[in-house]
DNA sequence: TTTTTTTAGTCCCGTATGGAACTTTGTATT
DNA sequence: AATACAAAGTTCCATACGGGACTAAAAAAA
């Protein structure tokens, strides 16, 4: 009967929705990955962010011939216009390099403009074009639209409380040690 | 007076958590990412993803020599081993090619074993090596090590929830469409 | 049984990617 | 003011990646 003593927080956590599932459905490997996992957050984000992201870009560069850093860039512009490079890699997590050609091909399509900043000769603030809002007006829509299908299980307040909890997660990663030397069991 | 009518679900979603965090700390771009965003989730979810991924594979890169497709093969064994390579690029969403050569790579590097399924003439099983399972257990203490930092804001209570609201909608991810020919507008 | 279609995995190849070095400008230091 | 240091972008280069064609085996259809 030890069996039946409480479960730690960290077999709750990993097993977190198992009860309310039940098993159909969901491939063999991929329930394994979800409740017999000691990572349950990374899987659970990992897999979201692919399943969101895949066919959304892929649709992307069918439809306006835009690869992932190129849109990134693009819609980073159309939500706050007048950003700088930097300020785009260091939101969306992508090298330099990467963004830095993603601009350079955006500036040829004359999706976006550039222009020196004055106050710093070393950077550039980067400009939406009307071209350019066009495109990202109309590839919200799919990205809104597959958003919404993926919360579609989820009740209002379970959408807000996801929204929230997440929220506060990223909130908090600018605190986050930066994990440049982790402990490094062998010398 | 007309501005202080109840805001709509959409709203509501794409500003969770704005009251309880304040604006300290988050970057300006950020800050616009999470609250300004029509596609409130996944900016969290792709964000959170990439920063956890980050620094974890480029760890398991220097410290053990493998790319992320190789560790996502020898995790998945980790969790169940004798799969097959396409049990694991369905959970994995890797494409076969490429799972196919980190499996090679890791055969070579004698961190799994691959045998023929008798069953099935076309398809090998893969088992991890103690060596593999050496790997596996010494990865994995950062990983979780960082996940646990990434939540260290929420009450336990908001973990089991994150964790259930996850699930619940990974589960559900085998019933999207597959939005292979998405509402084409224009012909 | 024969034929057709799907599935598992590999191979080929062009390209996008990201690390590292480099240039230029701004900021700290002395 | 001179010197060192950091930050913004670009360029170079090796390589990992993924699309697509291909082979072989199994399943389905005829």
């Amino acid at each position: 009967m030890r069996e039946t003593r409480a479960p730690t927080l960290d077999t709750l956590l990993r097993e977190g929705g198992k009860a309310a599932a039940g098993s159909h459905g969901v491939e063999d490997l991929v329930s394994v990955k979800l409740w017999q996992n000691p990572c349950w957050l990374s899987f659970r984000i990992n897999f979201l962010a692919l399943q969101f992201n895949e066919p959304i870009y892929r649709h992307i560069e069918k439809e306006h011939g835009l690869a992932r850093p190129e849109f990134v860039v693009l819609y980073s512009l159309g939500l706050s216009d007048g950003l700088t490079a930097s300020a785009i890699c260091s939101s969306s997590g992508f090298p330099k390099n990467t963004i830095s050609r993603a601009i350079q091909k955006l500036v040829d399509k004359n999706i976006i403009r550039r222009e020196v900043d004055q106050a710093d000769l070393r950077s550039f603030v980067l400009y939406i074009t009307d071209e350019g809002k066009r495109i990202v007006d109309q590839a919200m829509q799919p990205m809104v639209e597959r958003e919404n299908i993926m919360v579609s299980s989820l009740t209002p307040a379970e959408k807000l409380m996801l929204s929230e909890l997440l929220a506060k997660v990223v909130v908090e990663s600018s605190k986050w040690p930066s994990m440049t030397h982790i402990e490094e069991n062998e010398e």
